[in-house]
DNA sequence: ATGTGGGTTTGATTTAAATCAAGTTGCGAT
DNA sequence: ATCGCAACTTGATTTAAATCAAACCCACAT
C-alpha cells in the first residue's frame, strides 16, 4: 500500500483529511517534532504510520541512478502524509523547516476487520491525488518554464499565501533546487523565469524567500497553456 | 472519486483487478463490445461504471485549452477503468482498437456498508497507481527523448511482448502522435529516436506498428539515465 | 571586521528537441 | 489501376532551456 502525500497544488501525495481518528482501536495518535532538514522517512524504510502537518513544511523525492532527483510534492500544514504500498516507503520526506507531525498508526487501514469510514476517506484521498497527479503530468510534459513558474506560485498562493492590501504575500520555504525538481527544471531557469515574471510586473520578491504577487489575473493567465 | 486506469507501465490510471465481482449486492456485470476510435466516455461524462478490458487496447487523454494533450495511460486487456472523484470523469478514454469490456455498477464502491475486501482491492489498486505515476514523473521531467522512447518499449515489450527466437516482437497499436503526447514529445522527435535505436541496433521495425527488440539489455540500459 | 560557503542571480554558449517543411509509404475508395 | 489522404519518416532551421562560468548576497564562524 502506499498513500504518500495530497493536496491541491501537490501533484501528489499529500493527503487532506479532517483532524480527527483519536478514538476507535487505532492505537492513540501522539506527536513528533521535526528539525528543519530532518527526514520523516526515507525511501526502503518500513512504513508503519501515517503523518498529519501540523506546523511546517515537508518535501517528498525519488532519487534515479545518478544525480537526477524528482520532487513529488510538498507538504503544508493539514495535509497528511502516510504510506502503504507493500511495506515500505518510496520516497523520501524530508522536513524543509521546523515542523510538527501527529503521527497514527496505520493499522486501521489493513485490517480488513478495519474502520470503514477511514478506509473510505482514505480511497477518496488517494483518488483526488491520482487526478491533481494527472494534472502534473500536463505540467511536466507540455509547459513551459514561465507556465510551469506561475502555475507553482498561483496554486502556492492559494495554498499559503497573506493577502496584503491588494496583493499577496507568499513565502517560498522551498530553495530554488526544489523548485527547480518539482517543476522539472534547473536551478538558473526557475530564478531566471522568476525575474522574468518581476520584470513583467506580475511579481516582486520582497527577499527571496517571499514573493508579493501584484497581478494575480496576469499570472494565472500566464499559467494556462499559451496559444 | 476517481479511479481511472491502472498497469505496470501506464503511469497512470489501469487497475488491474483480478475476474471477478460476480456476485453480492453489486449488480450484475455486463459485456460491451467498442469499435476502434469508439468513446469509453469522455471528461466530464457522469461516471457510473468501471470497466474490465478483456481485449483491445484504450488510450486515456487530457485535454489542455488550446491544442495540447497529455496522454495519461495506456489500458490493455487485464486492466480495468474506473472513475470515481466526484461523480464525473476527468480523462477522455477511447479505443484504439476494437475492444471489449466487462461492465461493473460501480455502487459497491461509494456504498458504506458495500464490499469490504472490493474497497481493499480498490485501494491497493490505487495506491499501486500513484506509486507508478510517481515513476512517470520522472520518466516527463528528467529523461532525454531516447531514454522515454526506451523506457516505453522496455514496459511495453514486458507487457505486450512475445518472444520471437531469442527476440521479442511487440505491436504498438498506437499512433505515433500518442506515444509523443504520453512520452512529452513530438511526432517528429518520436520517429526520429525510433530510426536512432534502430541504427544502433537494438531495435527492427518489422513495419511501422511491430518493433522488434533484438538487444534487449542495450535497450534496458537506454532506458535508464544516463550517467 | 573578515573570511567562508551556500544559495541565488546573471551572463555566454551549447544543445536537444521543437518547429517548419518536404517527401514517403501504404491503404481504402472511386 | 490511380487518386487522395493520413500516418510516418527525414531534412533544415530555430529556439527554449541546459550547461558552463562567474559574480553577488548574506548569514555565520573565526
Amino acid at each position: 500500500m502506499y498513500v504518500t502525500l495530497f493536496n491541491e497544488f501537490a501533484p501528489a501525495t499529500i493527503v487532506p483529511v479532517p483532524s480527527r481518528q483519536q478514538n476507535g482501536a487505532a492505537g492513540s495518535p501522539s506527536r513528533k517534532s521535526q528539525g528543519a532538514g530532518a527526514h520523516l522517512f526515507r525511501e526502503g524504510d518500513a512504513a508503519a504510520s501515517i503523518y498529519e502537518i501540523v506546523s511546517g513544511v515537508f518535501r517528498l523525492t525519488r532519487v534515479l541512478g545518478n544525480g537526477r532527483r524528482q520532487v513529488i510534492a510538498f507538504g503544508f500544514p493539514g495535509d497528511t502524509i502516510g504510506f502503504p504500498k507493500g511495506a515500505c516507503h518510496h520516497t523520501d520526506c524530508e522536513a524543509i523547516t521546523a515542523a510538527e507531525v501527529i503521527v497514527h498508526r496505520r493499522n486501521a487501514l489493513d485490517t480488513v476487520g478495519g474502520d470503514h469510514e477511514t478506509h473510505q476517506r482514505l480511497l477518496n484521498a488517494a483518488l483526488r491525488e491520482i487526478s491533481a497527479m494527472q494534472d502534473h503530468f500536463m505540467m511536466l510534459a507540455r509547459k513551459s518554464a514561465k507556465e510551469k513558474m506561475a502555475s507553482f506560485l498561483v496554486t502556492l498562493a492559494e495554498r499559503n499565501g497573506t493577502p496584503i492590501g491588494g496583493y499577496t504575500s507568499c513565502s517560498l520555504p522551498m530553495s530554488r533546487a526544489d523548485i527547480a525538481d518539482f517543476l522539472g527544471l534547473t536551478v538558473e531557469t526557475v530564478s531566471r523565469t522568476l525575474t522574468r515574471l518581476r520584470k513583467e510586473n506580475m511579481i516582486a520578491l520582497e527577499n527571496p524567500q517571499t514573493v508579493l504577487i501584484r497581478d494575480m489575473r496576469a499570472l494565472i493567465s500566464a499559467s494556462q497553456v499559451s496559444e
